[in-house]
DNA sequence: TCTAACCCGAACACATCTGTTCGGGTTAGA
DNA sequence: TCTAACCCGAACAGATGTGTTCGGGTTAGA
């Protein structure tokens, strides 16, 4: 711990100014990663700064161990999906609606990672892994709640287990898509309607 | 390749008959296999070994190796799931009442194997564990095909998505309830409940 | 009882990955 | 131009896992 890792997140005014080459080389060992953890959950850190283009040392210069780089690469998806959750409007429409375009935002972003997820439940654990979904989770979580009070979402089954739902269509929907059995022009529409169904209220129950 | 392993599946005469203790020791080691697969999907043969209680070099005298073992315990898996989903009455009632018989019955194997998934699509690759998976998945795949022709069925979203859809929420239950987030007693019910409404024709489609 | 089948710990060869060090080359940027 | 920051291949130490061999002990089962 306590490297002189100066932030690799600019924005901060960073103390130590780094040079423009660097910035590029670690530009591209987070995109490499992400490309590198899509077709192999196990990548390491040798495929990883090939596939980056740079050295394996220059690798461990930005990224001390093979965790922080995950870490950081986890962190730029998650920051995309918060940003992306906050610029859908939660509160105007009736909360089926709201619903309906917060998983279609989630999907634009989940498309770009794919099965990034795999790879950093394994190496992070499904725990912190779900500590870092837990905020958007639980903005959904709070749409749940408000549809199953205006009565556009159904009440008859626990809030949390209808998070999960959402949650767990997204990725089938994203493992259908990179299988090639669901097409990316599809799929979108596809999953808006199957987690729709799934979320209202059950018509006749049983 | 070609090793005397005269075929651990009994039920073809085995020519060279077991001893009991062997045979012993092999159900031992399936079922460590399972159990330390559900904890951990990178467990290693010595762990498996000493689950079993059994010693490293005996779990290599009866598999080969690592793959081996895991297809093992995958084939039998399988064979649970298939067996479960020969029992249920596909022909009979509507399609989609059929279809929650189904899930409940998937479910109840499922509950069983929980996690194998996990470490069986890391060793076995998606491709192979696909293959697996294919013959079960095909029962699903002609039920939901009758449905959409008998209107119990949604017929607006394409078949192999509303299979993809079944699969992913009988995985979803399991790692919920693994989590302590759904309780086991509630998941048969919840699980039906969801499937049904995902399911079912759009009453009134965009 | 007797023997082949089985069990098993110790130790080995081999492979692979992580993270580090060394030493020299390249380049941004003042 | 000049230097600190950066890049990088080679090579190392250390950890961990796989699969095998050896040599001796135990037991099923005829």
């Amino acid at each position: 711990m306590a490297t002189d890792h100066t932030g690799v997140v600019p924005g901060a005014g960073s103390r130590t100014r780094r040079r423009a080459d660097a910035e590029r080389s670690i530009t591209a060992i987070v995109e490499a990663a992400l490309v590198a953890f899509r077709s192999d959950a196990d990548a390491t850190m040798a495929d990883i700064a090939r596939t980056a283009g740079v050295g394996r040392v220059t690798l461990y210069s930005h990224f001390p161990s093979r965790e922080e780089l995950l870490e950081e690469v986890m962190a730029r998806a998650i920051e995309d999906v918060r940003a992306v959750l906050a610029a859908v409007p939660v509160e105007g429409p009736p909360a089926r609606d709201a619903l309906a375009g917060v998983v279609r935002s989630c999907w634009q972003v989940l498309d770009r990672y794919r099965s990034l997820h795999a790879a950093a439940v394994r190496v992070l654990g499904p725990e912190r892994m779900r500590a870092r979904h837990d905020e958007p989770l639980a903005t959904i979580g709070a749409l749940v709640e408000r549809g199953q009070h205006d009565g556009t979402i159904r009440a008859d089954l626990p809030r949390d287990w209808l998070v999960a739902t959402v949650y767990s269509l997204l990725h089938a929907a994203a493992s259908e898509t990179e299988a090639g059995r669901l097409s990316p022009g599809d799929a979108a529409g596809v999953l808006e309607a199957t987690v729709v169904s799934a979320l209202s209220p059950a018509p006749a129950a049983g």
